[in-house]
DNA sequence: AAACTCCCCTGATCGC
DNA sequence: TGCGATCAGGGGAGTT
């Protein structure tokens, strides 16, 4: 979703400086580094893999970013006040910035050159990408086979699946009517639902342009909707919309997991 | 390998 | 109203 938005607005334009706070994320920014690879440089291209962002500039340098869990990206007037928590500022043409905020500094902000990219740790050890042409039911039904671990550690953990993160995991398992405490090897058989729900719920999270909480926006300063499509996510002990139950909330690897007892099995 | 616990950090909300 | 406890979209390190 942040992507699809900063594409458009930022692939052409030219970086004529970086300004960060000084402030470590989960790692310190190197501001000197993030300068060779950004100053004078054009936006080539914005992708996505798994929960990273890649700025592809013309320096032939890579700038590699994450969110964590309160992490934006915000085009703003240079003379327009800067929110609390902003981290990095990529001055664009006159007059333009891009902004990186993030209050709980759980996020990745740093560069790499096209070449380090892909071998680099936090894009290496990630398995295959949802919304790519390799995942295949095939790819998810020997994945599955592989583990032992139970449904919802399984797909969170990037390095199977990546991309998914706790609400994703939650309403992909439910549209599959799979429990997220069944053995991963014992979900094969289910591969090609499964596959089709993980499929369908980033389709339609990006169709709501996000799942927003509190006041989170988009570089375009808009709300997401999905949060009004969550099937289970955050409705504990509110009625499952197929067979009626009450929803349940457990944590499993000290996160919550919501999910019907009745229908998901 | 997998399952724990704890940690990073700020802010919103809840119970008293 | 104030205050501490708890929880939150993520992920990594260290330990069994």
């Amino acid at each position: 979703m942040v992507v699809r938005t900063l594409r458009p607005r930022l692939v052409g334009e030219r970086i004529r400086g970086v300004e960060t706070s000084g402030l470590p994320l989960r790692a310190p920014i190197n501001r000197k580094a993030l300068e060779r690879a950004c100053v004078g440089a054009r936006v080539d291209a914005v992708r996505r893999i798994g929960k990273y962002w890649l700025v592809d500039l013309s320096s032939h340098y890579v700038l590699l970013g994450h969110l964590g869990m309160t992490g934006r990206l915000v085009f703003a007037d240079e003379d327009a006040p800067r929110a609390p928590h902003t981290h990095a500022i990529f001055q664009l043409r006159k007059g333009l910035e891009l902004r990186y905020v993030d209050p709980r500094r759980f996020g990745v902000l740093r560069s790499y050159t096209a070449e380090e990219a892909p071998t680099s740790p936090e894009l290496s050890v990630l398995g295959v990408d949802p919304l790519e042409r390799d995942f295949t039911v095939d790819y998810l039904a020997a994945a599955l086979q592989k583990s032992k671990r139970d449904l919802k550690a399984f797909l969170m953990d990037q390095s199977r699946v990546a991309g998914l993160g706790n609400i994703y995991v939650c309403e992909a398992l439910w549209r599959a009517e799979l429990s997220p405490k069944r053995r991963s090897d014992r979900a094969v058989k289910r591969a090609a639902a499964l596959h089709d729900a993980i499929v369908g719920v980033l389709r339609d999270g990006i169709e709501n342009r996000g799942t927003s909480f509190s006041d989170y926006v988009d570089a375009e300063g808009v709300a997401g909707g999905n949060q009004h499509a969550l099937a289970v996510y955050g409705r504990e002990k509110a009625a499952c919309r197929r067979c009626g139950a009450a929803l349940r909330r457990i944590v499993q690897a000290g996160r919550s997991t919501f999910f019907c007892a009745r229908c998901q099995k």
